[in-house]
DNA sequence: CTCTATGTTTAATT
DNA sequence: GAATTAAACATAGA
């Protein structure tokens, strides 16, 4: 389930969960996922360990052990760190466990699940490329409008692909990069290198606006998918904002809907505009 | 049966 | 080189 706030949301759980903790045992049952491809080092390296913090940059987590050893976890499109407890019901797709003893607060154990199976448990010794590569992480970095406005000047591509770019920013993904672009009211076509700083300053302010409401819905409930985006998965609905109906295109692969009256290349054609009469 | 999906990488193409 | 597009990975749900 991963996008910046699902990721921030995992992120807590295995602090709460495994900071401080002794990893008793450590399992894999799917090599796929792994790198290097062996459950058994993944359980000899993890063994006995204590887990000293556990970190997220964009997409990725980075738990550090007090070895130095370090496990990363991208979650792909389906991957998800669970309580023992909660993980029963979806036992099929289990993947990974980890079982930890600590002194007062007695033995728990945290699962992963994945089954699509695109995600990636890497163990370490030291930080991987996909760690270090990553742009700012708009959530616990900010973004600096005016290196941000220079990042989106190098590019020629359209605005929403170099959005969902993890070296220009970590952790937007196809969700966010929709929902933004609608509240910053930008076309998704946008040539990137023609979003002055005055776009990428609303871009900025949508982005992490975007942001800190998914992780708000996502600690009120479950089930928040629904219902709470204004245009990703909505081509053919209204607009929230002007009623015009949703349009659907292709942009860097992915599925991409917006308003095609008030998301433009520029805000002079929005002013243009006499607001709508509908 | 078909189509779609929150992600990333790689190959082929323009 | 840069950018775009399609395909691939594997599975579930509509």
């Amino acid at each position: 389930m991963p996008e910046l706030p699902d990721v921030e949301i995992a992120r807590r759980r295995l602090e709460r969960s495994l900071a401080g903790a002794t990893i008793r045992a450590a399992s894999c049952n799917d090599r796929w996922l792994l790198r290097p491809r062996s459950p058994a080092h993944f359980s000899r390296a993890l063994a006995g360990r204590t887990v000293r913090s556990v970190a997220r940059r964009g997409k990725w987590l980075r738990l550090l052990l007090d070895d130095g050893t370090r496990i990363f976890s991208h979650l792909g499109m389906t991957g998800e760190w669970l309580n023992a407890d909660d993980a029963r019901s979806e036992a099929r797709s289990e993947r990974a466990r980890l079982d930890v003893a600590r002194d007062k607060h007695g033995a728990s154990s945290v699962r992963y699940l994945d089954s699509r199976r695109f995600g990636r448990l890497v163990v370490s010794e030291r930080d991987i490329t996909e760690w270090t590569e990553l742009g700012p992480d708009p959530l616990a970095d900010g973004i600096d409008v005016s290196r941000f406005a220079a990042a989106l000047q190098r590019r020629r591509g359209a605005i929403k692909a170099v959005l969902m770019d993890q070296t220009v920013l970590a952790g937007i993904g196809n969700i966010i990069a929709t929902e933004a672009l609608w509240r910053a009211r930008m076309d998704p076509r946008t040539p990137s290198n023609r979003v002055d700083g005055a776009g990428a300053a609303r871009l900025a302010r949508a982005l992490k606006a975007e942001i800190l409401h998914e992780l708000r819905m996502r600690t009120r409930s479950d089930d928040y998918r629904q219902n709470v985006f204004s245009v990703y998965g909505r081509a053919g609905e209204a607009c929230k904002r002007c009623g015009t109906t949703i349009q659907r295109t292709v942009i860097a692969g992915r599925t991409t809907a917006f308003c095609p009256r008030c998301q433009v290349r520029s805000m002079k054609a929005l002013h243009r505009r006499r607001p709508s009469s509908r």
